[in-house]
DNA sequence: AATGAATGAGTCTTCATTCAT
DNA sequence: AATGAATGAAGACTCATTCAT
């Protein structure tokens, strides 16, 4: 098994200019990602980018893999933002409501930098799991659970845990298709009734007193 | 934008002792992706492991990524046909059988040398769509779509393709996150109700006349 | 000093298909070496060019630096061929005449396949004299000589050996420079006056009682 | 047609440490060129004889051809400070003098390191034309012609371009090719007369009221 | 004779990283 | 802290050449 690069930050930027060096490395980072993609994406280049000696950068980020975790966290962070958002002020209405305002914020956050997402997501590669997206993976889920729970009376599943892991999964992964392989699904004209579709994958999962197997 | 490079094999294998020559890069190509990873892995360490040298690899292969998308279309051929015979035997069957048919044998599917198809998954870069790739998925799309299309009397979708892009999409997230971030809902006692539960979400969906936004 | 490869053909052209296959691989190098320059003109691009197979081309020619030699040889005796011709034709002329039909002659000559003879000049490196522009120079330096001996009267030169070494020298410089360098003195207007000028300076040195250091 | 490869120094040397870095990497790939040849000179090879590393190499050059554009320009200007020097320090003497001190310097240039001189002149592709090699040529000519103009009474030609191009073509040839291929006619005893020989056709050329076409 | 698969030394080049200044 | 020159392991890839068929 492939040893995986240390990819935490090397120093604290307490002081006020150190800040903005990270800041600016990140960005940098982040930029040149985009432009030449992953495998082109050397730390001299990015360190040119920021207007930062090479030197400079290795005070503050001990790897390559770093600088791109730090894009990757901060990134998800702010991603992450526009669903939560979404999620914690729903959560007083029926799931139709919150089924709908959910997953339109799942297609919003893949608009945050959606370059920067696409390179991330298909180019970057995922050895070593990034403690900072399981991070936020989780805490989407739990605030899906606490969700459900609050609904209880509402829905019909057997594992709450279970559902939220359905849930999120199949939002997930349907947004994000829709964003990165199948744009048109979300042309002006026809965005609705993608939403449509979604809200009612996710309804009637939640509803179904469906048949079961041992029924 | 980066500049893909050529993924195309270079030279028909004529004579039967190029056939296996290639076949031998093929299968070591997967072995060392699979130990390695796929930045370490090497054109000159893939030659050593097939037992070839590394002038004949290039005689066949023009590029490393050549060669992994040589072991990707072989992956996702064997990985599809497991799919297809399910989806295939099935045309006959109520929706609810064939679902279940469906979501058992993309399961299976991804137990297809799992070692690798986690590698595909997580490390190749995804420059440059693979062509083998989308094809299988219009394939699959195809013949779900042709299934939803035969069985249109027991479901209620507003537009076949969207639904097997849909379908498609749901299930197969679901299981490859599953089976790649969480075996434990596919551990022996708990599998079946994994699989209930995407069968509940399937046929909910296709099953639902559940209210639509406009009505 | 670097070793010189062997430019030698390898065996003698006895049949007649090795004949023709030889002729074809000659033919093919000066292709390959017009089209795609020195460099980049590997044995097996100018087999492929050839029709013949790589193990054939070896089978005739011990080495790369052997097909240029070739090359070489037979681009020497065609562009001789016209030098040569002009000068015996013009045994009897007075030296007005014969300097005249020399350069015209020596223009002619470095349009014999232009761009072949660009390449050759320009790119092919001159390790290990090539002995058949040796002789050929040579011989043509024999000629001019002869001529000059048999105009001994007409002109005024210490040394005949020397004034031959600078008339080829300088005749061939001049044109070689004009076609390469220079086109446009030889376009349609100017090409009469070019001639002028060089057919004055090799007369005015040949007639010249012009002043001596030493009186 | 072929691609000519970057030749353009990479970056500034702008510390002391990378000035003396440059310079011996350029001294480095002089005395690979003679030791080895144009075709071994490996850009590896020329690190290892400047004591540099690899890496250091490429900071400074794109490529060999950078490399050896370095020497060419170093060389051509170091050989051409002895013409030009001559040249200049001429302009007042009477055409006798001028050329055969021309000539002789000539000569001489091809003294600034004969070894590096060969190489350069026999195996370096000419693929691409060096710049600086074109500006060196057209300001001897400038001076050339700038040096006829003065002189104008003296001599009978009808056009000082292409009569400066002639000149500066048959003294280089002739110089070259005695130097390089007929080193006899520069010995001890012999020297004399070529300069003697060189003089007479130059001056016979400029002084000529010899007989035109035309009249 | 001809074929073409196989070879592997050797090439150019990049890039993460260090460290003297 | 910041700089940027230097490093050198390692990678992709070419090509002249051999030799079994």
């Amino acid at each position: 098994m492939p040893r995986r690069p240390q990819t935490k930050p090397r120093k604290k930027a307490s002081q006020e200019r150190s800040r903005s060096t990270v800041d600016a490395l990140i960005e940098a980072t982040a930029r040149v990602l985009i432009k030449d993609g992953y495998d082109k994406a050397s730390t001299n280049r990015i360190a040119a980018a920021a207007g930062v000696s090479i030197g400079s950068l290795y005070q503050y980020f001990p790897s390559k893999e770093a600088l791109v975790a730090g894009v990757i966290e901060r990134h998800t962070r702010e991603l992450s933002q526009v669903v939560l958002d979404a999620l914690r002020s729903l959560s007083g209405r029926p799931i139709e409501i919150g089924a709908r305002a959910l997953i339109k914020a799942a297609i919003d956050a893949h608009r945050v930098d959606p370059k920067l997402h696409r390179v991330l997501a298909e180019q970057v590669p995922r050895v070593g799991r990034l403690e900072s997206i399981d991070a936020v993976e989780r805490h989407s889920r739990g605030l899906i659970r606490n969700y459900l729970d609050a609904h209880r009376s509402e829905i019909d599943v057997p594992d709450l845990d279970l559902a939220a892991f359905i849930l999120s999964t199949t939002v997930e992964a349907l947004t994000h298709n829709a964003v990165l392989h199948r744009p048109e699904v979300l042309a002006d004209g026809k965005a609705d009734e993608f939403v449509d579709e979604v809200t009612r994958i996710v309804v009637g999962y939640l509803r179904a007193s469906s048949p079961r197997r041992s029924g």
